[in-house]
DNA sequence: TTGTACGCGTTATCAT
DNA sequence: ATGATAACGCGTACAA
């Protein structure tokens, strides 16, 4: 069980620093003889020499060379690679042959230089989120928009804030924003206080957020009723019977944690219940949080809840945990219900109900309306919300694992298409859900 | 619990197919009431105009504009921008001043077409994979390759393969390399019959596989020792005395998977143990899969084993809830060892003993290797092991559950810089290790 | 339908 | 140390 002497070297120490990784070790069969590894990461002070391409075909290729091989101008072979329509259908069969017979790729920079396009779109995930990064919810949305942006022929920039170095933020986005790195801007939660948000607006720089923001009007936003979803689950643990019930939170710094926790006492005040402060926790989106929380909740001074609204599936896996280990039956002594609907999750015992929100939908709805927003910066923002589905199957007492095909349950959440530049939320308008608009909801 | 009629609309469908995500659904108070939402999400015809500029401070900046205010040539400013220590510090202050007055930024595209450098690295997500991306290795990797690049002053292009769609593979990698979109590319994760590590090969791309490739000696590559950590894993295992151990193994087409397996009969063999193929099951590095995986060891024909390897920390939870179902103890009656050393598995019970690598260690690793590459194209290839931690802990018999601040025991595993361009295995050339690479390893 | 000529904003090479 | 000037590769009015 000893492997430090059988092997020949043994490492002491990794020090993972910003600028190397280090290693520090002895020889096993000679402890004193000392070894350090190091692997600078650091800054390099300029760059040397450029890439040289192969002599064959695709070396030095510009619009150049494939018109003097195809015997027109440029400008022709422009039009050919931009499937501009004036072109002879002869003439742009010759012209396609020679560049696929080169395998002639325009060169991107120059390209982007005389268009003043880049076709890259930036993706920002906020610093302050980044340790919950792991959560499936982000690479989720990553391939939710990276897999539009294929479609879209369009590139992805990916941003994550180092949270640790204000500084290193501003100097990277002003960068990437201001030195027209990319067309247009992602970002990937919505959190309050986010300097950067600010910053977009006042750039009138073409900016989606995921997760609506209210004091944001002008940036264009995507996003589900996190509230009135979050009211609908606990009603739903309402419904079952439970009047106590209690709340695993994440950090309200992130807008959408904000909302789900109006929403949780949305329900209880419509139930006429008095929510016991004990029951509600804020936690921070991570398995261990989630954990922990349900811990302080099982020796909550009043007793513990008999349901317990949990507010990421990543979370509830940790409550899931902690109550296998304090022995208490799911849903009997405790009921739960997740949210966020990730596949990941659906694998515990009972299943987890969860109030399953479209990730994919708000990637590729964020992208496509990014797309706009490039296309018609001057337009007025628009801000969307997308349907939701509570997800009924074992822990929250509706039935035992749901079938692998099982379908989900729609909840009634609704499709709203807020007024153009309206920064209020469809709830605080107070009326019947904006169906009309046209990109969105058209009767059958 | 019929929350169906108690909202306006209810959601009857949801389909998120591609160019389009529709739903359709009807009125909840008038069931007659029908409607469809539908946002397209297709390719946009042409891009019809630019993003304009606010009139302050920032628009239409350019070399030119601060070259007129401060007095000075463009030439000068470009070499304010670019550190060129050529100009005298009391111009450089003036010029630096009016740039920071005037909030300029040089044009990325005008800067990589006059440079042809375009200081964007990629990010290949291989497809055959992406149906596990939201395993949390690939999280850590790309907030490890993007922290990297961000003290380097690079960006990162993420790429992830539609794997359903081979045609649009090709046409965007080329697009992205030949159109030099990029300056380099780092592979995320090495599978066999990659067909577009060959075409890298072939371009003579920079690019930095993670994951060794004994096929592809000419591409730089960081790794672990995947096969020699495997086999101390599970040498630990009969080291407590175990006779009888499974594997749960990922999908062979990833390299790193096959090398486990490797490791994993290196072991068995050297103790003199006979393999029951049994015991042996290929999953797919998902937590279902390793539920269902150890759902098969446990019907095994010869009996259950008394422990099991699990290549991943991932499905090593799943492996842990299916024990939990089945009422076996973890480690009495069936011993369990993860591997990744993913933070996210810290909160089984008992704790997982895992073997753990370094991702953000070969994330750095990887961007370091790639600028050198970037820099220096015409220097050989450099292939690197990163040393890796078998963390005992409660799962595999050591000990209970490890206090927070536990270390991480060292395995001896071994840095070891290969040979240039020798694309064998440290363990394939059958030496000692091979420390003495400059970079890498010096003496104390 | 096709070609000409200019501009995009920067870097790099010469001069001075 | 600084400044003029020529690339860099492509898009696009405008002319033909």
């Amino acid at each position: 069980m000893q492997n430090d002497g059988s092997h020949p070297f043994v490492i002491d120490r990794l020090t993972d620093s910003p600028g190397v990784l280090r290693c520090e070790g002895h020889r096993g069969s000679a402890p004193n003889v000392r070894f350090r590894a190091s692997l600078p990461t650091g800054r390099v002070p300029a760059l040397s020499q450029s890439f040289p391409g192969e002599g064959g075909p695709g070396a030095d290729m510009s619009l150049e060379t494939i018109a003097r091989l195809a015997g027109v101008s440029r400008s022709t072979v422009s039009r050919v690679v931009n499937d501009d329509p004036r072109v002879r259908p002869a003439v742009r069969e010759r012209v396609r042959a020679v560049i696929s017979d080169q395998d002639y790729h325009p060169n991107a920079a120059a390209r982007s230089l005389a268009s003043r396009k880049t076709r890259i779109i930036g993706l920002l995930i906020p610093g302050a989120v980044s340790f919950v990064f792991s959560d499936p919810y982000f690479p989720t949305l990553i391939q939710g928009i990276t897999d539009a942006c294929n479609a879209a022929d369009l590139h992805v920039m990916l941003m994550m804030d180092p949270s640790d170095d204000p500084a290193t933020i501003d100097r990277l986005y002003r960068r990437v924003i201001r030195g027209r790195h990319i067309d247009g801007l992602v970002i990937g939660t919505s959190m309050i206080d986010d300097p950067l948000v600010a910053r977009m607006r006042d750039d009138r720089f073409p900016t989606v957020v995921i997760g609506r923001r209210p004091d944001e009007p002008m940036l264009s936003s995507v996003d589900i009723d996190n509230r009135e979803a979050a009211r609908l689950t606990v009603e739903h643990l309402i419904d079952h019977g439970h009047r106590r019930i209690g709340l695993i939170g994440g950090p309200r710094v992130v807008i959408a944690a904000q909302n789900r926790f109006d929403g949780y006492h949305d329900a209880l005040a419509a139930a006429g219940i008095v929510a016991d402060p004990d029951l509600v926790l804020d936690s921070d989106f991570t398995q261990s949080g989630g954990s922990a929380a349900m811990r302080h909740l099982l020796g909550a001074p009043g007793g513990p809840p008999s349901a317990v609204f949990v507010a990421s599936d990543t979370m509830a896996a940790g409550a899931f945990t902690t109550l296998a280990e304090a022995g208490a039956r799911v849903p009997d002594d405790i009921a739960l219900v997740g949210f966020d609907g990730l596949e990941r999750h659906l694998q515990t015992h009972p299943t987890l109900s969860t109030l399953a929100q479209p990730i994919t939908g708000l990637a590729r709805a964020a992208v496509e309306m990014l797309r706009r927003r490039i296309d018609a910066p001057e337009a007025p923002p628009v801000h969307h919300l997308l349907p939701t589905f509570l997800w009924r199957r074992g822990s929250c007492g509706c039935s035992g694992p749901a079938p692998p095909g099982s379908v989900w349950h729609p909840t009634g959440t609704v499709i709203a298409a807020d007024v153009q530049g309206d920064p209020r939320s469809h709830a605080e308008k107070g009326g019947e859900p904006v169906h009309d608009h046209p990109a969105l909801v058209a009767p059958v």
